[in-house]
DNA sequence: CGTGCATTCTTGTCTAACAATTTGAGGATC
DNA sequence: GATCCTCAAATTGTTAGACAAGAATGCACG
């Protein structure tokens, strides 16, 4: 591993900065499973301060990109079944509140279209990893329409780890391209003819698909 | 105020402990709406070092009972109409989920009943402290009851403030005694039929009720 | 070969200090 | 007298170094 990493100087914060390069290498599988991330390391590697680096750590272990105890060495974590179920049961809860919200105002939101046709795009070249990043866009851009701040601080504390078990098993390459692109279309008409129930259904229908790739991707390959 | 208030020594961390101890102030309503809590303030009252202090704001931050932007002083957020329509649109969403799930399963969770019974003779006695923390001790056993990890961080994450309106507005007071015990009487029958939808809407209305009394403490008192 | 102890690594906390930013008060100007 | 500006004070962000406490590791010994 390269000493001396680099820091976008974007965000005011030096911990938001530092909070955010770790999150990237770890949703990408840059940092892969079960790597121990210590303090100092981190914080040599950066060229900051301990404290920086152990700041940094306590919010990407709030967030669920870390796990760690007491006197204990941060791990990336190991996500097994039980808890990949248990990952989806929870976002699939957010998530169909938010499409069915949306669906009872029959406005579909614009970022959210934008994000799909990235995807199109993404799948007629075969581009995965930007299908990877525009699904999450899309999913993100669904829940943040609603405009609840709460929903979508709670969608947060979930999308880090499917960002995290996509990353790492690349279940969508299993995807047929476009079924992806469909899935989510039905989704979005469903919002706009106002259909709430459908819009949920639609939605979990995709999530379980979703779901059952990546648990296939984990047993049997 | 005092200074030199005392910690007790239960958990393992300075950190934690010092976390407890403003939290419980605040949802006691012993902080009021409103209060500014410096890092030094709270280091010498506390006699903990600043760093310490610095690390329980932020994870009170975290939990939406203070609100703070870089380089301002904490503060105790002050819930407007809007704000607490949110909170209990997410509090909806999470809980729904939780007795539907229940539901399907048809077991009462153990916890929750006792809450249940806790809530009852605190009605009988009139003894609104206890009646406030049994209710919220009866709504987090039914999402524990869940056994998923994630839904329970999420309600971790709307609970907070659902206990900082009810402690500062003893909305509560309004609430015929019983009310509550019958309403969630109603929804722990439902549980036990094993009817996923009457759960949820039980539990829909029992707290659109309960939204309905803070909103009503909150504009007409 | 397994167990127990000591060393070492890592984290938790503190003190002290400086930098950067916000806040508030006072003064100058209109 | 009101408003804006400037500057000082207060507050947070970050760093450095240090020590204590808990966890992990390896080695010696039974």
């Amino acid at each position: 591993m390269r000493t001396e990493a680099r820091l976008e100087l974007g965000p005011s914060s030096l911990t938001d900065a530092l909070y955010e390069s770790i999150r990237k290498r770890i949703v990408n599988g840059e940092i892969p499973q079960g790597e121990k991330l210590t303090e100092v390391r981190l914080a040599t590697e950066y060229n900051v301060a301990r404290p920086t680096a152990k700041a940094a750590l306590e919010r990407l272990t709030a967030l669920g990109l870390l796990r760690r105890t007491a006197h204990k060495t941060a791990v990336v974590p190991v996500l097994d079944e039980a808890e990949i179920r248990d990952l989806f049961f929870s976002r699939i809860t957010i998530e169909k509140a938010a499409v069915s919200t949306l669906a009872a105002t029959g406005q579909v939101p614009a970022e959210a279209a934008r994000a799909q046709v990235a995807i199109e795009y993404a799948a007629r070249d075969r581009l995965f990893e930007n299908q990877v990043e525009a699904d999450i866009a899309f999913h993100t851009a669904l829940v943040a329409a609603v405009g609840s701040r709460r929903l979508t601080r709670m969608h947060e504390l979930i999308i880090g780890e499917v960002q995290l078990t996509m990353g790492q098993y690349q279940a969508h390459r299993k995807a047929a391209p476009t079924t992806v692109a469909e899935e989510h279309a039905a989704i979005l008409t469903s919002i706009e003819e106002g259909a709430p129930d459908a819009a949920a259904e639609h939605l979990a229908y995709h999530l379980e698909q979703a779901q059952g790739r990546l648990l296939s991707t984990l047993s049997g390959d």
